[in-house]
DNA sequence: CCCGATTGAGAAAGCGCTTTCCATCACTCG
DNA sequence: CGAGTGATGGAAAGCGCTTTCTCAATCGGG
């Protein structure tokens, strides 16, 4: 059916071994050679078989991308990203295809795509999204990762902490200075004056969730050492959906402990939350500020527009591509950090005087 | 290294021929066999090698998923709900991969694409987005569909024209009835009073930018036989970004053709336009009223919530994937139209008294 | 109670490529 | 001037699975 390398091989009058090495080179051939079998290939329309490559190498041109879901900017940002930067324009190396699974968090199914992919001989894995912190999941992680690197195929961790893998090994880990992020929004509303800030929280027991919200706990524990507990009973958990920050909002609200400023797990959440403020008749920034984070598309849209931190998600999706190819060296030891920025815009403000509610 | 077929023949009692022929169905295995085999592959955990059934049996479980950028909510939305639905809950069908490859719209990374995934020998692909309309790209995509769906992978063309292909063929059109909501939105615009209707149309050549301009001159034309033309100045063609909607809304602008309402290509460029629409001072839709396409979350979180034409992604996702899978037989004729519906916010309203400006 | 259908399972031939392991060959060193 | 040497290219053995092609065994009917 197709053309196959035998023919190309005979179309060029040398080996297939020969025409295998011209294509995936590591191996000298001769200028004449290489020029013949490279006509040939064009002449024939030649394009390699994947499944027969990857069952004599072991290894495929399949990069793994788990996502909790592709359809959340975040990670459609994050794999989109990764995604172009697998393919170089400039056509030179052979061209990597991502596959992305929606884990939605989950370890079971992160295990599950992992095992898929070890059985498609991925030649590299990315993932990402914050970490189900539960001590048995960490060390099956661990080991299938080791499994896999040890096999061959990098993985990058990206927006997770690192596992405890044999180091040597080909595992990256890609971190957003989520902490940083988190302690300068709470410091800037501080700094405008809240004291009584909310904090929707994401998932318990995601990485991201307890990072995040140790950065902002730990502004205001510098600000004031009372101030964290004093904002305790104001700290709800939730998903990650915009409707999670709605319904969080709506019981904070039910409680009655007043508060001037809300910062949410992440934009999706914010505006939820702002939504259910804005139903509830406040006003934002004038009587309750608004701060997400990530910066997703979507907080210059609101109004007012979301203060948030950025998270450098593009960056780090090439960054990824880079690192699962191989094509840019691990750095020493393993991690990169990428910074985050305070992006302050109209959702937060001074808070009302006095006497306003709540 | 992994578990081979081989073995679990060895510890089954069985032949490698009667693990393969249990594992893949198709053929009578004794009860007793069959069980005799399941239990083998359970303690042995064996996992295929994805590549080496791939080569034997000349298709693979990769799925391609050929979107212009999954960071795009619209194209995130569809690939998120299309990979989730190729991987059903019940374990029971073996797990398809979806391999999202980001085109940009680009026939020719279309192109490119295809031919990576025919090497690769996929199991099926879903084309999404709006076409290019161009002689040679159409007849050159119709060829390689057609090669493709001949090998036996099932083509799903979502939200794109169907294509000259062998009827017979495993090829499926998934559409949206952009035209209809575009009309409606164009008469729900009428009905409030706008008779100076601006219109972001998306890139010219793209079927998408056609059919949903179509809709809306039809809904003119079907008004006021004079109201196309009258309108055509006001018409401008940009990207599918926030910016293109931005600058085209400024240029509008500039040009002091007075409008009391814009129609945008999509919401994401409806964004850009109220954006530069507030910019000028004008208020939304107190002056100008906007509306857009799709009903991507961000609709809801825009002040004012954003008027739109609801697109059902995740449905066309869904159905796609069950269709390139094979879990759904094929529509007669192999077309199907999923509905669209008008969605009234508050981002339309009728036009100012006469005597304002713009 | 024997014979052609059926049903169940094994043997073996690839699928198309990578990759040792060798065989050359043209030189160069001593 | 013969052997050592690096640069090239070929032969062939798989990689792990699917799928004919075959054959043994079981079964019902005349």
């Amino acid at each position: 059916m197709a053309v196959t390398l035998a023919e190309v091989a005979a179309h060029a009058g040398v080996s297939p071994a020969t025409v295998s090495r011209v294509l995936n080179g590591g191996y000298p051939v001769a200028g004449g050679t290489r020029t013949r079998v490279e006509q040939a290939v064009e002449e024939l329309g030649y394009v390699a078989n994947g499944p027969a490559r990857a069952l004599a190498a072991a290894t495929s041109d399949l990069v793994g991308v788990l996502v909790h879901d592709v359809a959340d900017s975040f990670f459609g940002i994050l794999a989109g990203s990764l995604q172009s930067a697998l393919a170089p324009k400039g056509h030179g190396d052979p061209r990597r295809l991502a596959v992305v699974c929606n884990t939605e968090g989950a370890p079971e199914a992160e295990l599950a795509y992992l095992t898929l992919l070890e059985g498609q001989r991925a030649g590299g894995v990315v993932l990402t999204g914050g970490a189900v912190e539960e001590p048995g999941h960490t060390t099956a992680l661990a080991a299938r990762i080791t499994r896999m690197a040890d096999a061959g195929a990098p993985v990058v961790l990206c927006g997770r902490p690192p596992l405890p893998v044999p180091a040597a090994l080909p595992v990256a880990t890609v971190m957003f200075d989520d902490r940083g992020g988190a302690f300068r929004l709470a410091e800037h509303l501080l700094s405008l004056g809240h004291r009584r800030i909310a904090y929707v929280a994401g998932p318990p027991g995601l990485s991201t969730t307890r990072v995040r919200l140790g950065g902002h706990r730990e502004a205001l524990r510098r600000h004031d050492p009372a101030l964290p507990e004093a904002c305790d009973p104001l700290t709800v958990h939730a998903g990650f959906e915009r409707s999670a920050g709605y319904d969080a909002t709506r019981e904070l609200l039910r409680r009655g402990a007043p508060f001037t400023a809300v910062a949410a797990a992440n934009d999706t959440v914010a505006t939820g939350v702002a939504a259910a403020l804005r139903e509830a008749g406040l006003r934002i920034p004038g009587d309750v500020s608004v701060a997400g984070f990530d910066d997703l598309p979507v907080c210059v849209d609101t109004a007012p527009a979301l203060t948030t931190v950025r998270v450098p998600l593009r960056e780090a999706g090439i960054l990824a591509a880079q690192l699962v190819t191989g094509r840019r060296p691990l750095p020493p030891g393993g991690i990169t950090t990428l910074p985050t920025e305070l992006m302050v815009r109209g959702s937060t403000a001074p808070p009302p005087p006095e006497g306003s509610r709540p």
